[in-house]
RNA sequence: GACCCUGUAGCUCAGGGGUAGAGCACCUGACUUUUAAUCAGGGGGUCGCAGGUUCGAUUCCUGCCAGGGUCACCA
C-alpha cells in the first residue's frame, strides 16, 4: 500500500505493531486453542453452578473497549455473538499495560474464568490473554443510545450499499446480523441436495464453458480459448446437458449451477446467479408439479417450523397444494379477454386498454409474455402453478397432450417472482428441430435472445431421451423470499459490481 | 442503455461564493464491576475527479467517475 494514503489511525496503528514486534511479540501468531463459542457461554453459564466454566479459552474481534484505569472491560465478536472481557490491572501485571496497544477490530484470544457482573452480564474474567491478530485499518463500530424516551440512536451505522456490498467482509463483522441470510441459503441449498439424494437422483457437473449455449433465451458472455483457438460461452443454463445424460441412462440427474447471463442488473438480476435444476424420466409435468410443491412444503417447515412465512408484511402460505390455473385463464380473469385466438395487433390494443405500451414489432409470444408479466405476475402472491404456456413462448417443451397450440408447462409464481420453471421435456426429434428452426427465424429477424440449433442436442434426441419431467428453480429469488430481502445482492456475498476506478 | 437523486473526517450526516461542522471512532490524562462508561483536554479533511465562471469555488456551471432509485432488456 501506498503510505501516503495511510491516515493517522492507520499510522498510529502500524506503530502499535511495531511496537509489539520490539517487544518480542509476534502480533500474527499461528493458532489459538478455543474452547468455548461467546453463545456456548451465555447460554449454558449458571450462577449457581460458575465451577463448570472456571476454565475457558475464548477468541473473537474486539469490538468494543470502556478502559477504566486499573480495569479494562471490552466486548469481543465471534461468529456465535459477542461476549465480554473483564481485564484487572492487579492479576495481569506487564500484560495489562500492553492493553494499550490493541484496538477495535483487533483479535485477541483470552483464558479465564466466567462470571456475572453486578449489573447482570455473564463475562470472562481474563487471567491471560494474547493477540492473534492486530487489525491495521479501522472499522465502524455502530453504536446504539437509547435516549430518555426510549428512541435509539445508531451512530457509526455502516448502512452505505456500495461500501457494504464491496467490502462484504466488513458488513458481516459490522451487520452480523446479514450472517443469518447467507446461513439460510446454505441451509436451503443442503436441503434439497439431501431431498434428490435422498430419492437417488444423481448431482452432476455439467459444462460452464460450452462452446453452443442454450436452455434458455438469453445472451451470453463470451471468452476465448487460446489452445484451441475458439469462443466459448458461459453457460445461459444447464438444461441441454442434462437432459443428454437422461439420453445416457441416468434415470435423474440435477446441478445446483452458477448461470451467466450478459444482460441488466438490478434488484431482481446479477449477471451470474444460481439455478437448480432436475431431469427425472419417465415423468411429465403433472408429477413435477407435485415434487416441487413438497420439496418447498418440506423445505419451509424445516426452516421455519411452520407452513407460513412473512414477506414483506406479506403472509404466504405453503400448505399443500399450491393453486394451478391455465394461464389462458388467468389472463381471462385479469384482462376480461379470451386472447387465446387473438392476432398481435388486437393483443396490443387490449395492452393498450390497460394502460400497457408494447413494443412495434413483437412477436405473439413476447406480448403475452409481455402482458403476463405486467397484468397478471404481480397479483401472483400465494404460491401459484400456472400452466400451459403458448408454444412460441417454450421452444423446449413438449406439445400438450390435449390442447392445441400449447405446451406442457408450468411456472411456479409466490409473491409474484418467478420462483421454478418446468416442462413435460420435448423429447421428439423432429419436432425439436422445427423449434429451433422457428429460433433460427428470430435470431434472423433480429431477436438476439433466440437460441440457437444445436445439433448435438438433436442427435442426442434421435439416439432417443424417454418421456422426461424437468425443473429449473432460481435459487437466488427462492432465498429472498424465504429470508424476507427485497434485493437479489442481498443474498449473495459478492454481487457483481462496477470496478472502482483509479481516481 | 435512458432519466432522477447522491458523493463533505475512519463511519453516519449537517452546512454553504470569503481559513470547514456535529455525533460516534481516534489521541493524552483521571478512574479496579463498566456496558451509549464518565470527566477534562486534543488531533484529524485536496468537501469524488477534471475543467470553466469569479478578485476568490468545497459551494455556481460543464464534463467525467462511482453509488442508489425508476424505466428498458431479462430470470
Amino acid at each position: 500500500m501506498d503510505t501516503s494514503e495511510l491516515n493517522d489511525q492507520k499510522i498510529r496503528r502500524k506503530e502499535e505493531l511495531q511496537h509489539l514486534e520490539k517487544i518480542g511479540i509476534n502480533p500474527f501468531p499461528y493458532n489459538f486453542n478455543k474452547t468455548h463459542s461467546a453463545k456456548e457461554i451465555l447460554d449454558n453459564f449458571q450462577d449457581e453452578q460458575p465451577e463448570k466454566f472456571q476454565n475457558v479459552c475464548v477468541a473473537g474481534r474486539i469490538m468494543t473497549f470502556r478502559r477504566m484505569g486499573k480495569a479494562t472491560f471490552c466486548d469481543i465478536q465471534d461468529e456465535s455473538g459477542r461476549i465480554q472481557i473483564y481485564f484487572r490491572k492487579n492479576e495481569l501485571e506487564d500484560t495489562y499495560e500492553l492493553l494499550k496497544y490493541l484496538d477495535i477490530g483487533d483479535i485477541i484470544g483470552v483464558e479465564g474464568f466466567v462470571f456475572r457482573t453486578k449489573m447482570g452480564e455473564i463475562t470472562v474474567h481474563a487471567k491471560k490473554y494474547e493477540i492473534l491478530c492486530k487489525s491495521l485499518t479501522p472499522i465502524p463500530v455502530p453504536k446504539i443510545e437509547v435516549d430518555e424516551s426510549g428512541n435509539k440512536i445508531i451512530h457509526d451505522q455502516f448502512s452505505d450499499k456500495e461500501l457494504r456490498y464491496r467490502r462484504r467482509y466488513v458488513d458481516l463483522i459490522v451487520n452480523p446480523d446479514i450472517k443469518y441470510v447467507f446461513r439460510t441459503r446454505a441451509k436451503i441449498i443442503s436441503y434439497i441436495r439431501n431431498y434428490f439424494d435422498a430419492r437417488g437422483w444423481l448431482e452432476v457437473e455439467t459444462p460452464i464453458l460450452q462452446p453452443i449455449y442454450g436452455g434458455a433465451t438469453a445472451r451470453p458472455f463470451i471468452t476465448h480459448h487460446n489452445a484451441l483457438d475458439i469462443d466459448l460461452y458461459l453457460r445461459i443454463a444447464d438444461e441441454l446437458y442434462l437432459k443428454r445424460l437422461i439420453v445416457g441412462g441416468f434415470e435423474g440427474v440435477y446441478e445446483i449451477s452458477k448461470n451467466f447471463r450478459n444482460e441488466g442488473m438490478d434488484r431482481m438480476h446479477n449477471p451470474e446467479f444460481t439455478a437448480l435444476e432436475i431431469y427425472v424420466a419417465y415423468k411429465d409435468y403433472f408429477w413435477v408439479m407435485e415434487m416441487v410443491e413438497d420439496l418447498l412444503n418440506s423445505l419451509v417447515v424445516n426452516l421455519f417450523g411452520s407452513e407460513t412465512i412473512t414477506y414483506n408484511d406479506k403472509q404466504i402460505s405453503f400448505r399443500k397444494p399450491f393453486e394451478r390455473k391455465k394461464m389462458f385463464d388467468l389472463f381471462k380473469e385479469y384482462l376480461n379477454e379470451n386472447v387465446i385466438d387473438k392476432t398481435e395487433s388486437e393483443l396490443v390494443s387490449i395492452a393498450k386498454k390497460h394502460e400497457l405500451e408494447i413494443p412495434n414489432n413483437l412477436s405473439k409470444a413476447k406480448i403475452l409474455d409481455e402482458i403476463f408479466s405486467e397484468i397478471v405476475q404481480p397479483n401472483l402472491i400465494q404460491p401459484t402453478f400456472v400452466t400451459d404456456y403458448p408454444i412460441e413462448m417454450s421452444p423446449l417443451a413438449k406439445k400438450h397432450r390435449s390442447e392445441k397450440g400449447l405446451v406442457e408447462r408450468f411456472e411456479l409464481f409466490v409473491n409474484g417472482f418467478e420462483i421454478a420453471n418446468a416442462f413435460s421435456e420435448l423429447n421428439d426429434p423432429r419436432d425439436q428441430r422445427e423449434r429451433f428452426e422457428e429460433q433460427a427465424r428470430l435470431r434472423a429477424k433480429g431477436d438476439e435472445e433466440a437460441m440457437i440449433i444445436d445439433e448435438d442436442f438433436l442427435y442426442a434426441l434421435e439416439v432417443g431421451m424417454p418421456p422426461t419431467g424437468g425443473l429449473g428453480i432460481g435459487i437466488d429469488r427462492l432465498v429472498m423470499l424465504l429470508t424476507n430481502q427485497k434485493s437479489i445482492r442481498d443474498v449473495i456475498l459478492f454481487p457483481q459490481m462496477r470496478p472502482e476506478s483509479p481516481q
